[in-house]
DNA sequence: ACTTTAATTTAGTCTTGACTAAATTAAAGT
DNA sequence: ACTTTAATTTAGTCAAGACTAAATTAAAGT
């Protein structure tokens, strides 16, 4: 059983290495602030990870996760992923507050929970914020989606994902009617990135700052 | 915040102060034996409880919980024993199994989460083994019923709570139709603590040995 | 190529909660 | 009352995972 602290880093450094649209290697200071610890900590555990054979490690040079290392960062993301689906699904969570709840509880769990929540969910593919759910054998289908904020003008577009790090920002999107599989079109937008002019379902105005609409990602439509 | 281990150690002590019979000051060795730990690291951890005034430490003699403690204890206990009902009902788990998965969550869960599993299960009282579950400002009504071993000869009774101790005794009971609620009468006694012969629901008659019998709590009806 | 800066690593410390081995205390038996 | 035994405590270690301060390395600018 690993512990949860070699959990967590684990999941991180997968989602700086796949998150990120960049392909350089993953630093010391970036996974330190990430995991908010000292990069003197984050060193530290870098060296055992790698020692455990769950990251490649050049000192000064980067990090980059083994297939064991990325296999158990794929199951705790899925169970992190599940459980806040549950937690939103069964238990009534809104989706700004799910995050907080699973980072707890998905180090708590055993395989028999997981398999049921995920039969009592209907087996999903996508999560409570649009992220995919990676399967048992540890395959994710990541799905590219653009941004809000690079849509064109006058487009219409499915809300497919938002990003999950700032729960006041999802508190935010959800009082503009902005959910999972809300339609919204892009009525206007400020030159020099300035604030684009949504309208949502076809039904309410409203006025998106760029850094809330960099963070939804969407399916435009024709 | 308190630790896992801090919170394990209140609540074993609890029980071990409430669960037994005798009046006797809970001891260093009882203490380490239910926390599968050595009695040295047991005393190291009592001198921490009394230190943070969780309990009342004479050495050599014993331990007590003080008000503080209890309330604490009690808490996790609550915690405990919702989650337990709630993975039995909600999530269709038997009630061998609850005992080791909420051994973790209970630790892991925040005031939100149990506020919403008390409501899904409509504020329940009492657990999944029919333990009472203590309110939100740590009272508890603790029912004492009869053990089965103790009723006499030709009675009727209906089980209201079982011992979660041995979960391969649990399935046993489970095996032969011993749940909560289920009507038994006592057809005969074998002398010198032999078995019990029990007839269940007015239709399956079973041979129960004492020690499950003394495992097993009922309320005898007239 | 040299210097400055920013990132990273090393060295040493701390806390938590376990352990073993040795010492002490209390209880029980004669 | 003395001795034996069993329980308990003390003393000293250990591992995990954090920290600070100091040293080192790589990158960037002149």
């Amino acid at each position: 059983m690993l512990s949860q602290s070699v959990e967590d880093y684990l999941k991180i450094i997968y989602k700086l290495e796949n998150g990120g649209e960049s392909a350089t290697k993953v630093t010391t200071s970036l996974i330190a602030e990430r995991m908010a610890v000292t990069a003197a900590s984050a060193t530290n555990m870098i060296k055992k990870l790698a020692e455990m054979n769950l990251l490649e490690y050049a000192p000064y040079r980067g990090v980059e996760l083994t297939q064991t290392g990325k296999k158990i960062a794929l199951e705790t993301i899925r169970h992190h992923r599940l459980i806040e689906l549950y937690l939103s699904e069964a238990l009534g969570y809104p989706w700004d507050a799910v995050d907080a709840e699973a980072e707890r509880l998905e180090h708590a769990i055993s395989e028999e929970f997981e398999e049921r929540i995920d039969k009592a969910l209907g087996y999903p593919t996508v999560g409570a914020h649009g992220e995919p759910i990676p399967n048992k054998e540890g395959h994710i289908e990541e799905q590219i989606y653009p941004r809000l904020s690079d849509i064109e003008m006058g487009r219409r577009a499915v809300i497919r994902r938002v990003s999950d790090r700032d729960p006041e920002m999802l508190r935010y999107m959800d009082d503009m009617g902005l959910q999972l599989g809300t339609t919204i079109q892009v009525c206007d937008k400020a030159p020099f990135s300035g604030p684009i002019k949504l309208l949502v379902e076809a039904d309410a105005e409203h006025l998106l700052g760029l850094e809330v609409a960099h963070n939804i990602f969407v399916d435009p439509l024709e």
